[in-house]
DNA sequence: GGTTATGTACACCGATCCGTGTTCTTAACA
DNA sequence: TGTTAAGAACACGGATCGGTGTACATAACC
């Protein structure tokens, strides 16, 4: 904090502004919530000149639309390319990725439904990530339930997400870690939709 | 609309203050959710003085609190008091009772889920009645589950209520009716949990 | 060098937010 | 009848909201 001064000749912040504005509203955003996030304090965050941030994006709006799109790239991070699991492994496995480096604290709730819920129009374009994002892990589960053997694997594909969403919903709604729960049920789903159980 | 006027001496809207309230908050907090419903507004559509509601409730915070707790006394209104079903419909009726009258529109959020989503600091009173009726629910499951016999009753209880709640979440975040898909992956749970399937 | 994008600083806007103070009216109740 | 509690009407307050206008500074690129 102290040689981030904005001292007069000393070093700007410069010209990342965009990134650093994403980069803030991607810890903002998480942990206070979209609506409680104003572009003042974003801004203070972000260290961008308000101005500045309205020369990158037309609008709130527009900022929470690509915050959510910048998470596009990272569909459920590393768990899907992770060549070293069989296909089953793969999608058990997405179950226990949420679980993040420190140990205790309870996984976050998805940006995804939380930008659904604090943004009650459903033309908003953010929606339209977020449908956009949860079609698209529905389909990653099941072209990879497909790779199991799964007799039906759309439908495994959809069952699966809905496990993650609910379990994301009950952390927090509860403040309780509900991954295994939504793990063991995965597990039961996976056995009761393949056909011949691998070695057993 | 025409009967309701403020006129000067015809009908005063008059003494059910509170409730006119609370039922005001039902609708608007439902249709354009907590956060987007200013004070203003509510009074308006309560045909409440807006000094008034101050005289019933501390302040907002309060009036949202009050506004969940009202959906205590109707835990899954009617589901778990159908005698003419075996425990087991019963918990299977419990993902068809979401849907509304109307055939067309999907099932509405679950309000509690909202609430936790919108309010960020989970020491907010509304928050406790929040986790006060996820218990509940999940108890009166759990409760089920024993009298249709399952081995571990807590366990299944958590697993459906996991269910309910994933659907709520997908159904906002997809705009598409996801409760067939949990009452099919219940249907898997049930049989699945219940040592001697009644008649089979 | 000069030009042009990029960013800063800061005042400012109207709207809306939650909440209060004040005065008056009416219904219930004794 | 008089008293009291519940409510209405309405202006007002400070805070914050998303967003803009303007003038200035600096870095990159030619």
């Amino acid at each position: 904090m102290a040689e981030l001064e904005k001292g007069p000749q000393g070093l700007r912040r410069g010209r990342g502004a965009r990134e650093r504005i994403l980069s803030a509203s991607q810890q903002l955003f998480r942990d206070q919530g979209i609506n409680q996030t104003g572009m003042d304090q974003l801004c203070a965050v972000a260290q961008v000149s308000k101005r500045t941030a309205y020369q990158h994006f037309t609008g709130k709006d527009e900022l929470v639309a690509e915050y959510l799109r910048r998470f596009d790239p990272d569909v459920m991070p590393g768990v899907f390319d992770r060549t070293d699991l069989t296909p089953r492994e793969r999608l058990l496995a997405a179950f226990e990725a949420p679980t993040t480096a420190t140990q205790d604290d309870i996984t976050p709730l998805c940006p995804f439904i939380a930008a659904s819920v604090e943004i009650p129009d459903h033309r908003h374009p953010a929606r339209q990530c977020v449908q956009d994002y949860k079609k698209a892990v529905a389909a990653r589960l099941a072209e990879t339930a497909r790779e199991a053997g799964a007799t039906n694997p759309e439908q495994l594909g959809e069952q699966l997400a809905l496990l993650l969403d609910g379990a994301s919903a009950r952390n927090r709604a509860l403040n309780t870690e509900t991954f295994p729960t939504a793990a063991a049920i995965a597990a039961v789903l996976i056995d009761n939709a393949i056909p011949t159980p691998a070695q057993r």
